[in-house]
DNA sequence: ATCAGACTACCTACTAGTAGGCGTGGATGC
DNA sequence: GCATCCACGCCTACTAGTAGGTAGTCTGAT
């Protein structure tokens, strides 16, 4: 059967937690043993190890991040409303302070002492991440939907730039405002008449 | 004598160095220790625990900023061109990979996990800078040589975010080149007949 | 004589990870 | 139909190593 395992589920989405919440070395198994209600050691039956759990996560992630994506691409005919769209949902996720930050941009802060799998996997987020971006970017300039100032590609890693940066602020800060306030004005500037 | 003491200064340095490589659980005292050239129990000396020295080494930091920005303030008289040296002091450090990230910005993406004294220490950091950008955006408006979109205060908002993000980015893809990229056409903004 | 600053030696708590046992349930052989 | 098997999920009990922190001692300069 194809059933997927439930425990190694909720051990995943507990280590999507507790990493949006306090990065790599911040969590424990022991941690996550004790919300999921398993013994610790039985963590390590299903992730041997703690970089096995880290990348499963992150594969996870971009995995549910190029559905999501690609649903938008599908559903959307307007480029810039898909990116509108993935704005809010990052919007609603501050506001409820569920997961309120991208573990990929998390874990690049503390990238350096990351082992490698875990840098490579950050790593590929980002570039799938900008290119989705990119690419939709490039549509709607294509057929007059978005107004760009700059290339394509700079405009994109801009923007990625600027919500992982408001994400932060909005933490720092302890005010999930801010993370619609500045995003908001991103999206304007790519309105193409104003 | 005022001389400060010479191996505290070291050791804070040293954390610095640390929380900008890896976070703030990411270092230890051991890892001071060794670099420094000290016994672990000799740090205690100087910093009693963990969150004293993470502190120590945040108010130092918000010092020196706020010392290199007054020193901007009364020695440059373009506010944008105020602007764009903040912005090349952090080119420079992201291209020489020394201390390439902002660590009050690193802290606050592991903030929910960290003592209560760090998390002020950070968010005094946050609203200092945001204060200096917004301040110096004011006057280049007021002035003629500034152009804004939004208030004064989304746009320092915007800019801070965006530095931020540009750092952790040019982490991810291990380019330092994307940092200029990004901020260079945040500045470009700013520049008022184009 | 004092005292800052370093030291040795130690503590407890916690880390990731391992070894091996136990029970259940579904597949297999007869 | 029934006994056997065995993989699976989880467990207890443990390891070596490291974390931050403490107690008490030595040393050298003032």
């Amino acid at each position: 059967m194809f059933m997927e395992n439930n425990t190694a589920v909720r051990i995943r989405e507990m280590a999507h937690d507790l990493i949006a919440d306090r990065g790599y070395f911040g969590f424990s198994y022991a941690d996550i043993a004790e919300t999921v209600g398993i013994r610790k050691a039985s963590i390590h039956h299903h992730f041997p190890s703690k970089v096995d759990l880290v990348v499963a996560t992150l594969k996870e992630y971009r995995a549910k991040l190029a559905e999501a994506a690609g649903g938008l691409d599908q559903s959307i005919a307007d480029p810039l409303q898909r990116i509108k769209l993935y704005v809010q949902y990052w919007a609603e996720c501050v506001k409820s302070n569920s997961r309120p930050i991208c573990i990929a941009a998390l874990l690049s802060a503390e990238l350096p002492a990351l082992p490698e799998q875990i840098q490579a996997e950050v790593q590929l987020h980002f570039k799938y991440l900008v290119s989705w971006i990119r690419t939709t970017l490039k549509e709607g300039a294509r057929n007059g939907s978005v107004h760009l100032e700059q290339s394509a590609e700079v405009e994109a890693q801009s923007f990625v730039a600027l919500v992982h940066g408001a994400m932060i602020s909005a933490r720092a800060l302890g005010s999930p405002e801010i993370f619609s306030s500045i995003t908001k004005g991103a999206l304007e500037r790519f309105q193409p008449e104003r």
